[in-house]
DNA sequence: GCTTATATGCAACCTGGTTGCATTAGAATG
DNA sequence: CATTCTAATGCAACCAGGTTGCATATAAGC
């Protein structure tokens, strides 16, 4: 399913910000916050910008996860993998091969590590 | 070691809010945020208490961990364990008995779970 | 007890995110 | 293709959690 098309199943309208956020999304291989979204779409608007985020992370569009610095990211809902926040230098990894546990009785939507990443371990 | 051989081995001065903040956290058995601390401690200082948070991290005395609503929870950092977080009723639960994960390179210092607690999935 | 650096308490501030509301524009209908 | 209706946008004002500056108080060492 193209994100586009993800939309219109939903009920959603297909608007020319909602295809835009979709398409820059698409593009990106971490989760990224409005202030980086802002820097590739100059003409979003940040009402409008979170907003959608909100509906797409209702319909399972879009997932959003919080950083350490107090700040919402957010990557499109693919393949669920967990993620790891570097707490030096607040770089999010996506950690694709990662297992996902089993937690009886819970249901687990989202997972984050927090820590100090490879990178930084060496300094 | 009590919470205030911890305050002083630090080089940190025992303090009358910093006893009062470490004696409240000793009795709870969830983080909590800043506006839950202060209904049980009502003169504490917004200021105070959020510097101390910083300065008790930073001492590994505290621990902190985002909730799902923007806001930052806290808990005396003594043996390491994860946190599910429900995105239904907001409530932050100890998972004492969950096995960490082992990511070569990485060092975890805190995970946290996201999802649907049992509670809220018998509804 | 005196001294000095650390910590407190207050007010003002910052910033990420939300809300209200008038306007715009998808999408369905004839 | 024009009309209609409702969802979505864009702007400005707002909110709340958390931070900062600075004068005052106080813990700890001498």
């Amino acid at each position: 399913m193209t994100p586009d098309e993800r939309i219109t199943t939903n009920g959603l309208r297909l608007t020319t910000p909602r295809k835009k956020i979709l398409s820059i999304f698409s593009s990106q291989a971490h989760p990224i916050s409005f202030e980086e979204y802002a820097l590739l779409d100059t003409t979003i608007d940040k009402s409008t910008f979170y907003r959608n985020m909100q509906t797409f992370e209702a319909a399972e569009i879009i997932q959003g996860i919080e950083s350490d610095e107090g700040k919402r990211y957010f990557e499109l809902s693919e393949k669920q993998h967990p993620h790891f926040i570097c707490q030096y230098c607040h770089t999010i990894t996506c950690l694709d091969e990662a297992p996902i546990p089993n937690l009886s009785g819970y249901r687990i939507n989202s997972i984050t590590y927090k820590g100090q990443c490879p990178l930084c371990s060496d300094i």
